[in-house]
DNA sequence: AATCAAGGTCAACATGCCTGTCCCATCTTC
DNA sequence: GAAGATGGGACAGGCATGTTGACCTTGATT
């Protein structure tokens, strides 16, 4: 092993800043992305948390309470207060599993559909914006390394959440 | 490193699922590097906020109270119960401004210098450990992307806090 | 002298999360 | 069929983190 003096080799010596760099990045990235949706999340009486559920129902159709459980990583009695909410508002509709009745199977109404659509909206205006500034390769890259950073616990349910495509 | 050819960008940049796995990746992404080191901070008895704070005074010794505030984009008196807590326990310390004598330049301790060493080195290992799943072309379009997403008015201050090396 | 900026401090409040405990309904397994 | 595991819900109580708005001091700018 070369002593850390080597100047041009400064893999090492060069990690620290670099990974400042990133922390940095995601910081900035995720909470001004999060944000910038603030106002129209006010104006409707909500918060982020009845959003990123919007969000993940929306994303999966008749997603299990306990797979938004594991995705958002909060307890229940939090969850449970906002799906309240949400469906007090008709913003959302459960029924219950097919094969597991004791299953609660998660959708938006036509009206949470809309608000989720608005709301992703301001969402796909800034990342598409980075996006075609970054140019595709520059995307291929943000993905490897964000799905590098997820844990493999959660990265299976990742995969599921965002590549669930059933026939029909 | 080889690099596969890219179809046309711009047609995969406008569909809806590539902008929602980006999402969805720096939700994962952001919130599991946030939680890794949770059990640290509760440990001393410290929250995440505290935890934002050491960071950026870390990577910025000097920084000023107005520069933090606007990193962290909240309120002077949220950031305010934070840095007093962190002076009441020695792991930050003031000192007026040379120039400006109104501001207060902040500084960690010894002591907060070895707590944030500590913190940062479970968050280094996590990004480091992506950094290297996904290669070196990866992180340069990690970074362009993220770059791309933060705002303008952000943006110059990411390259202030990030940056600024000073001689000696 | 007047004004503005940096910072501090107060009260009062909202959100969103937590732990702990208990409950019911339903599946699975023996 | 009984026992246990799982999916979901609900209570109490608490903590961390954020907010608005008002007011103050000190010091820089003009």
């Amino acid at each position: 092993m070369p002593v850390p003096s080597s100047p041009p080799a400064s893999a090492l010596f060069l990690r620290e800043d670099e990974v400042r760099h990133g922390v940095e990045l995601l910081f900035f990235g995720y909470t001004r992305l999060t944000k910038s949706i603030d106002d129209q999340l006010a104006k409707q009486g909500l918060g982020r948390a009845h959003h990123r559920a919007l969000y993940f129902i929306a994303r999966n159709p008749d997603l299990t309470v306990s797979q938004l459980l594991r995705a958002l990583a909060i307890t229940k009695q939090s969850l449970g207060r906002v799906l309240t909410e949400l469906q007090r508002r008709g913003l959302i509709e459960t029924r219950s599993g097919e094969t597991d009745r004791r299953q609660k199977l998660l959708r938006l109404t036509p009206p949470g559909a809309s608000l989720e659509a608005e709301l992703f909206d301001a969402l796909r205006t800034r990342l598409s914006q980075a996006y075609r500034r970054a140019g595709q390769d520059s995307v291929t890259g943000f993905w490897r390394v964000l799905e590098g950073l997820v844990p493999d616990a959660d990265r299976t349910l990742l995969a599921e959440l965002g590549n669930e495509r059933r026939p029909g």
